[in-house]
DNA sequence: CTGAGATCCTGTCTGC
DNA sequence: TGCAGACAGGATCTCA
């Protein structure tokens, strides 16, 4: 579910609790992974100031402090009065009820007082959306790498926000074969490779994000654009018809076509 | 420093 | 039907 796309989405929605006051927090499961529990107490002035994305993070910016939500492979916040298994967390926000969900565990909720030390701290790479991302920035990152471009796409320290989904579609837009070494790259596909992440992130935001299996915004909204996907959980090209290979790749599925992804 | 692999979880699907 | 195993949007830690 949530790479960058999905996370806009979310944040979208939420930004109707910009100006709203968090009237209650109210902790579910314990199991989960977060430090939410701990700093609570910081939280003296809880009202929602401003709401931003930062790669696969959300952030509600507080009076004092921050609210920062990781929703990892299958976390998500819902909008509905009854509790589900595998709530964790319960809002009550502006008198509306909120939920978050997250049945494998493998998402985060932070409170922090210093949220720049915060995003410090994680190290994220530059914004696809960034003026400042281009070919000629991912090829000074890669020139003394030797990892696949798969590899090295999905490290959030160079660039925040992608995930399995749009760099399969990414590479696959811009023709590159995931194997490839990234130190042998050219400028020319490092610069069409920057475009083709823009276009399939703006795409997929448009569309609401991917939803596979059980991706829902806030609202219970599916993401349209596994409808627009070319090689993701595909069996044909849809340009040359050839049967799309799917190989693990670092544990993750890699789908590509391999004549139109032949170097 | 880089890169590869294991690990944290539950739900769903597939094949025997 | 039942059950075992593979696999799923990700980040972080350890070891070579």
């Amino acid at each position: 579910m949530p790479e960058l796309p999905e996370v806009e989405s979310i944040t979208r929605v939420c930004s109707i609790f910009k100006n709203a006051t968090i009237q209650e927090i109210e902790f579910l499961n314990p199991k989960i992974r977060f430090h939410l529990q701990d700093t609570l107490l910081y939280l003296q002035d809880p009202s929602i100031e401003e709401i931003t994305r930062r790669g696969k993070y959300m952030i509600w910016k507080l009076a004092k402090g921050a609210l920062v939500f990781h929703f990892g492979m299958s976390g998500t916040l819902s909008f509905r009065s009854e509790p589900k298994k595998h709530d964790h967390i319960f809002f009550m926000i502006d008198d509306k009820p909120v939920f978050y969900n997250d049945p494998r565990r493998f998402g985060m909720v932070w409170f922090t007082e210093d949220l720049t030390e915060f995003l410090l701290k994680r190290r994220l790479g530059i914004e696809p959306f960034d003026s400042n991302f281009n070919g000629t920035y991912l090829q000074k990152y890669a020139a003394l790498r030797t990892v696949s471009i798969k590899s090295f796409l999905f490290n959030q320290s160079i660039i925040a926000g992608l995930g399995n989904i749009y760099i399969n579609e990414a590479l696959f837009k811009a023709r590159i074969n995931p194997f490839r070494k990234v130190n042998a790259i050219t400028i020319e596909e490092w610069s069409e490779l920057s475009k083709m992440i823009q276009e399939v992130l703006t795409l997929a935001i448009n569309a609401g994000g991917s939803t596979l299996q059980d991706y829902n915004d806030p609202h219970g909204c599916v993401g349209y654009f596994k409808l627009q996907h070319q090689v993701y959980q595909k069996d044909t090209c849809s340009y040359c018809y050839h049967p799309i290979i799917k190989i693990m790749q670092h544990q993750r599925a890699t789908y590509y076509c391999p004549t139109c992804q032949a170097h």
